[in-house]
Formats: structure tokens, C-alpha cells, sequence
DNA sequence: GCTGATATCCCTCGAAAGGGGTATTTTGTT
DNA sequence: AACAAAATACCCCTTTCGAGGGATATCAGC
């Protein structure tokens, strides 16, 4: 049996303790390699384009760039890399986000390891995985990411910043204090939001945003 | 200098990997040794009243029993367990729920490693490590818990009507005309469904029900 | 019988939300 | 410099929430 090259693959993960949990699962199989980790999603783009891995391996919920706005710019960049997302949430808002983001596959922080070393390289042979629970959902991989979101609903990013708080449950009050505004202003945006997404309560802006992939 | 005998710690988290990281930069570690582990609440418990660990080391997102939940059976066996919460949320409202649950501590799973081995030895020699978050927060460990020994989350089939309604973003009169009831009756649910999730708003409620799979 | 859990309904009251304005300052782009 | 858009802040007002109190009725289980 010829020896093949190992999968080289990027983590990315806000959790060190996660990220040595992957590594040293990793390091035991000598098919797979780690070439490069980063804890959030600006890092992690910088450090794989330099570092060109066969697969990327992206948290969904990172701080500053997320792992589903992170996809979505390494699409671009490369249409052929695999990119699996990893999310400690079955929540099938945040599948279909990954997936629409250019995702080729999502998988559970549950997930075992002997599984996910599978999973690598099945996918590393060209194989693609559909797991059951994404045919579920009616949502098949390799999906090109839909014309650029650019026009998103028109928010402006300070509008995207309290969608964000928003969608973390604060009130007014706390997202004033969390963005150093005052409420009055907290609640001027509000409206803004609420007239961009047509919506009629806080918690039908928060799934508007949530469908429209709008928290990232 | 003397050879002292190891801190013994049992860690809970429903992610292998995670717990995989956390086993082995412990064992790298010979203050301190692993002698157990569980990936739910049900299950650590069951342990921890058989292996009488020194530390506890509970994640707050569990399947099944939750961390707190499973923090406040403990906290009742074992009056003097140190106990750990390790979570992916600084959510002030996730913290005072694991500190009243009975928790010495929380730690956030983006805690580097060295700190806490270091955070968990203080613990065990007796110091109380009070981290400057915790004290913004106006939060003392070593709180009792109070009575409430609300086990999973118990809702009632009335009550997870009215939460499916409320993620669709109704107000209490479309809930009271969807299930014909009367607003004040309506109202009444919401309050019992705000004290079992521990939820401060509708918004906050559904966010903790999709965080815990309970739409469904 | 008693108890506990569930379900239903009622009241008050202060705090938040939501909708309508207007106005100033900052920022970015012609 | 001129202009548009964004961000900030405040006013008014009504409705809805959410936290306190209660109360009654049913049904299961001991």
C-alpha cells in the first residue's frame, strides 16, 4: 500500500482547551495534520491563506469574526477547500447559515473523535458526507454561498451591533450599556431595525435576522 | 520538599474533545489527576457520590440535567465539594444561576490552560479565587442554594404550548386566542415558564429553549 | 381524607417596549 | 465646501410586560 501524504487541516476555535483536545486527537492519526490554529475568524482567514490547508475546521461562535462570516470569505477566496463547520448547537438556523455560507459540512462539538477523523478524511478522498439530519433539513452541500449578501437588509453596523445584543436577550438598558449609548438612542435604532425588517417585536426581529442570516 | 498527594478532579462536559483537552493538560500536570469523567448531569452525579472527587469541574451546557441543576443535587450531597462551572457564556444570568446553584467558581471554556490548573490547585489549598467579574457582579461564591430544586427543566405540556407560541413571536393575546385562554391565564404560564428556564424576558426564554432543544 | 401538581382566572403597579416626532453632531462621499 | 447618510439624543404617547399578590377547580397518588 502506497504511503499517502497526510490531510493537513486548520482549526479554528475560540476554546484552547478544545483546540488541544482536536490537536492531540489528530496527532494519533497519522493521516491527518495539523498545520495551523487560530481562535477567531479574522486570524483564522489571515493564517489560511498563507498556510493553504486541505480542510478548514471553523467554530461557528467565535468572538469578532464568526466561523459562518469567516466561510463565507474563504469561499471566495477558495472555491475548492473543504470547509467543515463546527458548532457546539444543533439549532438549524445556524446549520442552514453555515451551509448557505459555503459550509461543506457541520458538525456537532458532541461528535466523536474516531467519528470526526473519519469524517476528514472521507471527505479529504472527495467523498461527500450527508448526514442524515442535514438531508432533514432538505439542505445538501457544496451550495455556492447566494449572491453576496452586500445589500443584507440595509442595517448599518452600528444597527447590526444592537440586532446582535438583541438577539443575546438584553434590553435596552443593558445594550445601551453594553454599547456606551444612551437608551433613547438604543431605542432610535430599534426603530430603524424594526422598519428594515419589517419586524413588529424584538423576537420577530431576532428570527427575521436569524432566517436572514443576519447575526454575524 | 514534601510530596503532597494530588488534587482529584472529576470533569462533566458533553463534549468529548473538550474533555479530552482538559484530561490531558491535567495529566501533564502531577498536582493534579483525573478520576473521572461523564458527558451529562445524571451521569456525574452518580459518579461523584461513588468517587468523592476533591474538585468537580461541571459544564453548564449539558444534555439531560443540566450543569446547574446537577451543580445543586450536588451541592446538597456534598456541602464542601469544591465545584467548578465551566461555561462557553459569560451571560451574567448563566453565572448567578451556577453561583446560586452552589458553585465555588466559573470559568469560561476560553480560559488558557495554565490558568486553570493554577485557578483549580488555589482552590483546593482553601483559597477562595474571586475573579474581578465576578465581584462587578456584586457575586460571593460558597452562596447556598436556594431551596429551588426545580430538576431538568419540568415544563409542563400547557407550558411548552405557550413557549412554542412565544418563539413564534406572539404576544399573550395571540397566545390566549391560539389556545383559548384568557390573558391573565397566559400570563400566569409565562411566569412559570420564566422561573423554570430562569429567563428575565420572553426574548431570553426562547433563546434558552433553543440553547437546551426544548422546541421541538 | 390529604397532598401535590396542573390549569384556570383575577387584580395592581411600575418598568419596558413600541410608535410618532424633531434635532444635533459625526462621518463619508462627491 | 457641500451634501447625504449615519449616529446620537430627546420629547410625547399608548400598550404590553413582568413581578407581586391572590383565588378556585381538577385529578392522581398515597
Amino acid at each position: 500500500m502506497e504511503k499517502e501524504k497526510p490531510v493537513t487541516i486548520f482549526l479554528a476555535d475560540d476554546h484552547p482547551l478544545l483546540r488541544m483536545g482536536l490537536s492531540l486527537a489528530f496527532q494519533a492519526k497519522d493521516t491527518i495534520r495539523v498545520v495551523g490554529e487560530a481562535d477567531n475568524g479574522f486570524d483564522a482567514i489571515e493564517k489560511i491563506k498563507a498556510l493553504v490547508p486541505d480542510v478548514a475546521l471553523l467554530d461557528i461562535d467565535m468572538p469578532g469574526l464568526s466561523g459562518s462570516a469567516a466561510i463565507r470569505v474563504l469561499r471566495k477566496l477558495f472555491p475548492d477547500m473543504k470547509i467543515l463547520a463546527l458548532s457546539t448547537y444543533n439549532d438549524e438556523q445556524y446549520i442552514r447559515e453555515a451551509m448557505a455560507a459555503g459550509a461543506n459540512g457541520y458538525i456537532m462539538k458532541t461528535v466523536d473523535i474516531d467519528n470526526l477523523v473519519e469524517i476528514i478524511t472521507c471527505f479529504h478522498e472527495g467523498r461527500e458526507i450527508v448526514s442524515p439530519y442535514l438531508l432533514d433539513l432538505g439542505i445538501s452541500p457544496q451550495q455556492r454561498p447566494p449572491e453576496d449578501d452586500g445589500a443584507a437588509f440595509g442595517l448599518t453596523r452600528r444597527e447590526k451591533q444592537i440586532l446582535k445584543c438583541l438577539a443575546e436577550g438584553k434590553d435596552n438598558k443593558q445594550i445601551s450599556a453594553t454599547l456606551y449609548l444612551s437608551v433613547e438612542t438604543v431605542k432610535t435604532h430599534m426603530k430603524s431595525i424594526f422598519r428594515k425588517l419589517d419586524a413588529r417585536s424584538r423576537l420577530d426581529a431576532v428570527t427575521k435576522a436569524r432566517r436572514h442570516r443576519l447575526l454575524e
